[in-house]
DNA sequence: ACTCTTTGGTTTGCAATGCAAACCTGGATG
DNA sequence: CATCCAGGTTTGCATTGCAAACCAAAGAGT
């Protein structure tokens, strides 16, 4: 691993598009949700949503569970290896965002 | 202003691309750099840093010098107004994260 | 003084992406 | 029984990022 500068190239950019950043990171706090919740939450218009989730799906960062007891109904949570993924971008942000603090210029 | 999650489909793409985060992120805590250096850091090619850089400077993000003494030197740095919308995209991913860890969904 | 190599970049072409909008589908309702 | 609508999926297009080709000037060798 390098500065987190060069570590910027390796990011997961599946989890790293801001709509999907705010899906997962939603998902981290709670166990699963529903497409309409998550609809809500994001403000993103269902077919966006849709293709998000079916990219999101496609990566192993979460999983699909469709319900057509009564009126179909779309649940999403996030796989275990998703859910590390998503952690792990954080923490990649983190170091950036840390390291680009602290790191003044030597004479300035 | 809505919830983080919502906020992120305001989110300055031009900004948070991870090449461009991580260059954008350099400059915060240096008066200017140059382009190698920039390059060195980032781990980017010449071809990639430069048409970045071109894209954060039509955008008004950072400010490029060309000076010709001797051999070409390129020199990068934020302006005002940059810094501005770099600090405030890392306040944005902040919140995001936060609100991700302190939230459990509200009854519903 | 010429050509060769190196340094310091810019431009181009293509494959993949995100978004809006059109489309589908099964229940509830008048 | 037709029609409405919640709940999604698919399609089309404009934009993007990346790799690789390209360019230009400054030394170095001869």
């Amino acid at each position: 691993m390098g500065t987190p500068f060069e570590d910027m190239a390796e990011i997961d950019r599946l989890v790293h598009e801001p709509s999907r950043l705010a899906i997962t990171s939603a998902l981290l706090s709670c166990e699963s949700a529903d497409f309409l919740f998550l609809q809500r939450i994001t403000g993103l218009s269902k077919g966006n949503l849709s293709s998000h989730l079916s990219k999101l799906e496609r990566g192993g960062i979460v999983e699909i569970l469709k319900t057509s007891e009564g009126r179909p109904r779309t649940t999403v949570s996030l796989t275990p290896a998703g859910r590390g993924t998503v952690a792990e971008h954080w923490d990649r942000l983190t170091r950036l965002r840390d390291a680009a603090r602290e790191w003044t210029a030597p004479g300035e």
